[in-house]
DNA sequence: GTAATAGTGTCTATAAGACAGTATCCG
DNA sequence: CGGATACTGTCTTATAGACACTATTAC
């Protein structure tokens, strides 16, 4: 039984959510397209494998990888049992990623086309794992300052709410949005400079000290469904 | 490398929240307090192996598992390399457990003695794992139905509280939880039977569909420091 | 009777959603 | 100029926290 790490990098380009992912080099399921992610090494703790296999990979250094969920259904790979530990990871938008020793080449992919039928077809239980991590970043963005990890400092409010607009893929309130980040505590803090960002000049902000957002950032639609919402509208959204 | 997997299995009794051990019966670590747990089979599910040991070593069947979080660090069992899968399961208070096959001994422990000094002393990582388990625990019972998990069916809503107060170890207000839990869609449903609970008869509950809380089940005091509440407190607390 | 619990109603402070309005820049 | 964006202020509504009150039962 062999212990593997699979890694789902997420990034925000162009106002869409996008996912690192490599076209595998060897077989099984090669030509296909898979999470970067290799096998651990017999020394090595598991947080470590994913760096290494990151950026062995992809030449991708991560910066904020966390534990996802380990996936070991027996059969899983066809050649014989392996158990991965997959991680979630988040970046702001970097530089072209370069295919490394086991990956033929390596890309972002607009998760928005992985569902589609020309989009790519994943390897393994892969499309299982990016699931699972595209509905856990959605959910950190709630109630973590996870969102600040998606840009690069310092950045604007826009530039933040722009980041829970792809991963959320809902419209924010801008008035809202800016209200609501400024008032929770330990969000990001000002850096008293601005930028010219094309119309007027926006303040600049860096990562704040607070990892749990009190309260929480809230979705605009409800995971679930309520009983009747009961809120008015006058006229539809702008 | 091995994988195997530990259950953190935690339960409300008497007000308290607890954690069931067993006293390892075999080296590493014979006669020191363990979570339940054991090697996963060649052609096992990581779930089914989580319900077979737990079973097999306290005799208890599990109704609610999730995936807590894997530990893999070198080193951490003094054998050979081990990564471990643990769960995180919540039961209603239940019968006394067995002691199995590798166990010499199986009970449940107050969470609160465990960081005792006449608390039990933990084997391997587990009493790391144990933490993440009760963290888990306490963040999950805010945004999730959780709670009913540690409840017999029919339950008041008394019963549902005092599985707050447990896990968090605070005090809640009655009216507040009440009115909160009966307008939260899908978190439980009225049987429309009563019950006579000591002073006077309170009605009784089963679960409800919902798993999410929308909005969330709010812990009194905020995890985080707030910058300054400005709630004016005209008298003291009754 | 007192003490404790179940349940209802109400007041207040807070916060979110909606939206008006100003200032600034690009073209 | 029009259109877009940054930012402020305000109104409405929903809800959490606090608390008063009644009803019922054990002692």
């Amino acid at each position: 039984m062999k212990v593997a790490v699979d890694i789902a990098l997420l990034t925000v380009r162009g106002g869409d959510l996008e996912l690192l992912l490599v076209r595998r080099g060897i077989p099984p399921h090669k030509g296909r397209w898979a999470l970067p992610g290799g096998f651990v090494l017999d020394d090595e703790d598991l947080d470590a494998a994913a760096v290494r296999e990151l950026a062995e990979e992809t030449g991708v250094a991560a910066t904020h990888l966390e534990q996802l969920r380990t996936y070991g259904a027996p059969g899983r790979d066809p050649r014989l049992r392996v158990v991965s530990v997959a991680y979630l990871g988040m970046l702001a938008d970097l530089p072209r990623p370069a295919a490394g020793t086991d990956a033929a080449d390596a890309r972002f992919w607009p998760v928005a086309d992985l569902a589609s039928p020309d989009g790519p077809e994943l390897a393994f239980d892969h499309a299982a794992i990016v699931a699972d991590g595209i509905a856990r970043a959605r959910s950190k963005l709630e109630y973590t300052s996870l969102a600040t990890s998606f840009v690069d400092e310092p950045f604007t409010i826009a530039d933040l709410r722009r980041v829970y607009e792809a991963v959320w893929g809902v419209p924010l309130h801008p008035a809202n949005f800016r209200r609501k980040v400024l008032s929770t505590p330990g969000f990001v803090v000002p850096t008293g400079d601005e930028r010219a960002t094309g119309r007027g000049w926006a303040e600049l902000y860096r990562r704040g000290t607070g990892n749990v957002l009190h309260p929480a950032m809230l979705r605009s639609e409800p995971v679930e469904s309520r009983p009747a919402p009961a809120t008015k509208r006058k006229k539809g959204k702008r």
